[in-house]
DNA sequence: TCTGGGGTCCTAGGACCC
DNA sequence: TCTGGGGTCCTAGGACCC
């Protein structure tokens, strides 16, 4: 049996944990730069805001029904994530932290056991030690754990808890599951079994997986296996990042090379932050650029891949490779809105291969970059930083309704005022 | 005026080998 | 008029996930 665990509209029930003012009211928190609806309370679901909405497109909403719009805190989501996993995990020995919100408990021969109450008691004391409301679903394979959460939660009479023991209940239940909100099946494949007739879950389960896998792939063929109650999919160790990605939209066009170079140049310390805090090496970079795609001025957008002569994890070797990769690309008279970094084809530092002719740089600045790595770890992000990057971040994106790192950071916790 | 930021895997097709 | 059969490796693009 497999459990999947996941967290409830997490960064506004993160919100919630330090403002119960939030609670049963609409909440939606905002993409970065403010842009789109990426979380919603079940309050905001009903009034109609969907996921990836712009959110200047729904100000009329907003203000109808009085919604509480937050910008995104990831510092605050992502410690509270570490909490809810650090108790979760102590569930199963086995376990899969999935993303942000979801982690996969594997159970072994526990079929027998009374899921729905050993749900229950999960709930609870992920409710009470850190206020965050979650949903548990049991199946006999991945994607039967992530039907069941489905039930779990939509359904508040299942009280956030539902399990699939035997595969007699599923058959008749996966046929409330439209194919789209299938674990594996997404927009484009849902329309195309739409038209074969393939409208939910049960009519999948129904297909034969050697058809499938011809038809369409082996992954939508797992899904079916899936389905039909064969494992396909098991527990997976988390493996280091093969590319890491540093990308952000600009708070204002940007038309100054100067100024996009200094945001390429502080995306490319925090990608080479990520890759040494993974004890990695990077083979290349990509840089890239773009102007908005939803504007009318004229469209320019542009990348480039450059290899590293030797595997690296040093920021100024990395730097000096994105700024040159800008140079290459950068073309004036457009206003550019977005910019990235890649690191791609990440090593472990173990592996990394040496070349007789070619000095070894890898280790080079080593302990500049562990010292600079460790300043900011302990001051703060910005304390000690490249020259290259910038003072004045033209390029910074809208944060306008953020709310405190209210765990992170000793400048911004909780205060209490006593009566 | 305002439209996110990360990832992974698979497949088809081209280049190349003998 | 007629032009083989078998492989590998790499990359771009497209699908998916949160």
């Amino acid at each position: 049996m497999f459990a999947l665990v996941d967290c409830n509209n997490f960064y506004v029930s993160c919100e919630r944990v330090f403002n119960p003012n939030l609670e049963n009211k609409p909440v939606v928190v905002l993409s970065n730069n403010d842009g789109c609806v990426i979380a919603r309370s079940n309050e905001a679901k009903a009034i109609g805001f969907k996921m990836g909405d712009p959110i200047f497109q729904r100000r009329d909403l907003v203000i109808k029904h009085k919604v509480l719009v937050f910008s995104s805190n990831f510092a605050l989501y992502g410690d509270m994530s570490n909490r809810v996993m650090a108790l979760l995990s102590r569930y199963s020995p086995d376990f899969e932290i999935y993303s942000i919100d979801e982690i996969f408990l594997s159970y072994d021969g526990f079929q027998d056991w009374n899921l729905l109450e050993y749900g229950k008691k999960i709930r609870q004391e992920v409710l009470q030690a850190v206020h965050i409301p979650i949903s548990v679903g049991f199946g006999p394979t991945k994607t039967l754990a992530k039907a069941a959460n489905y039930f779990a939660k939509r359904y508040p009479l299942y009280g956030g808890v539902f399990a699939f023991n035997a595969m007699t209940e599923v058959k008749d239940k996966l046929r409330h599951i439209p194919v789209e909100n299938v674990w594996g099946i997404g927009r484009k494949w849902a329309m195309q079994l739409n038209q074969i007739g393939i409208m939910n879950a049960y009519d999948l389960a129904q297909m034969d997986a050697t058809m499938v896998r011809k038809q369409f792939n082996v992954v939508m063929a797992k899904t079916v296996l899936e389905l039909q109650g064969t494992p396909c999919l098991g527990i997976e160790e988390v493996e280091p990042r093969q590319n890491i990605m540093v990308s952000r939209s600009f708070g204002q066009k940007i038309t100054d090379f100067h100024r996009l170079r200094e945001a390429v140049a502080s995306f490319a310390t925090s990608a080479s932050v990520k890759l040494r805090a993974q004890q990695s090496f990077a083979c290349g970079l990509m840089v890239f650029i773009r102007t908005s795609p939803f504007s009318t001025e004229p469209q320019y957008s542009n990348s480039i891949v450059l290899k590293f002569v030797k595997a690296t994890a040093n920021s100024m070797v990395i730097l000096k490779t994105a700024e040159q990769g800008l140079k290459a690309i950068f073309r004036t008279g457009f206003a550019y809105k977005k910019a990235g970094v890649i690191l791609l084809d990440t090593l472990l530092n173990s592996i990394g291969q040496s070349d007789l002719f070619i000095e070894d740089t890898k280790l080079q600045n080593e302990s500049l970059m562990t010292t600079m790595d460790a300043i900011n770890e302990k001051y703060g992000k910005q304390t000690v930083y490249f020259a290259l990057c910038g003072i004045q971040k033209a390029w910074s994106s809208r944060q306008d309704r953020k709310t405190p790192r209210y765990t992170t950071c000793w400048q911004e916790l909780l205060v209490v005022f006593a009566k």
